[in-house]
DNA sequence: AAAATAATTAATCATTTGATTAAAAAATTT
DNA sequence: AAATTTTTTAATCAAATGATTAATTATTTT
């Protein structure tokens, strides 16, 4: 059996262990948990099939791992941004959809696979949302109805504002396959769209939010 | 064998061949090709297994025509819009969100199947957009282009466009689990702030669209 | 270097899964 | 109502799939 701790396990045991963990992720994450076979998994990380349950015990279990780290990886790095008081609501906005296009443009496939799979075990994978929106959420949420008491943004639902700005940021990359079709637009082109996007979203959000 | 436009066969067939499908529809859009079995479809339409495969032949043919249709019903609505130039493209903008919405609520599943779907076969998929889009892109292309000259709306590249328009109308449907969880709002909330936004989408387009 | 531990492999298992077959039941035609 | 055709069913197949086992190889400890 296998035991961990050991010196030499430390060195050669992260590198197949983690190659097993990269392979599964980038195939969850193009074709989602039902889609991927264990077997597809193993020829990708070029080792035996064996060698998955080996590490990770079972498909599902190695699923539950890559799909924790994705939503750590999609929420965290938000959450710190927003719990950051320093810098004004506005210019945090700024950052925040600045961070979330780089991530898109390295991880595509990231928001599509999420939602995907949030649907699939919506209670399971949500509630891991909590711990991590929790405390920044009642910040946030009390500015802005601050900011719609004091008259400087319209009064609008949080479900709108969050729609709202999440969805012109990641909607695009999640529906980019038909939007690159429609628009006929390459690869190239469209990442030189997104970028264009850090500059206007927090405009048009503004905007949108201005009291007339 | 089978032959079909008998008298009897029109009656009868129709009603299994029919519960299949919708079996078929209801499974494939909540949980995607790769995670519904045979079985289960056979098991939701209450009919035995093998005839699944005596009107649809395979599970992949049977499908290929749920998607097609779901396609349809996607793209068709708004594409009769789109054509449609007695009225003006405010008003038709107007419309289309009103019928997206609509539909929406009573198909939420639908988007997030497709975009799916369509990540899983980009070409074959997507190229079903072309017919329907083709003849309606140009014109609403060539408009839009024109009332930016007008100087009536900003200079947008039609990606953005299409991408805001879309997006703030689409994306709150595919994000609902997510959205609901962390907003606090259950289900019959969260379809009020839907309707609301049927007024609002337009009224933001028309914000963020309109030249300063 | 011998012993002990950990990592890796090929072979195999038990289920699951998509699909078919041959026979029975139901409906239609003659 | 007999013959024919269509629909439905239970049983079965072959391949795919997740997982395990027992043996082998590599590494670490003593």
């Amino acid at each position: 059996m296998k035991k961990k701790n050991s010196v030499r396990n430390r060195s050669a045991k992260i590198s197949t262990e983690e190659k097993i963990k990269e392979a599964a992720r980038r195939l969850f994450t193009q074709k989602g948990y039902a889609a991927v076979k264990t077997r597809d998994i193993a020829e990708e990380a070029g080792i035996n099939l064996a060698l998955l349950n080996y590490y990770f015990r079972s498909k599902e279990k190695l699923f539950n791992m890559i799909m924790a780290e994705s939503l750590q990886q999609f929420i965290l790095g938000i959450a710190s941004i927003l719990k950051d008081e320093t810098v004004a609501r506005e210019e945090r906005m700024e950052k925040i959809v600045s961070y979330y296009i780089d991530m898109l443009t390295q991880y595509p496939d990231l928001p599509l696979f999420i939602l995907s799979e949030m649907k699939r075990q919506p209670q399971q994978l949500a509630s891991k949302f909590d711990p991590v929106i929790g405390s920044a959420r009642a910040n946030i949420l009390k500015e802005v109805q601050n900011e719609i008491k004091e008259g400087k943004i319209a009064n609008l639902h949080i479900v709108h504002f969050i729609a709202n700005f999440i969805g012109l940021t990641v909607f695009p990359f999640v529906a980019s396959p038909m939007l690159q079709r429609v628009a006929q637009v390459n690869d190239k082109q469209f990442k030189e769209l997104m970028q264009e996007r850090k500059k206007l979203i927090p405009l048009w959000i503004k905007t949108i939010t201005s009291v007339k």
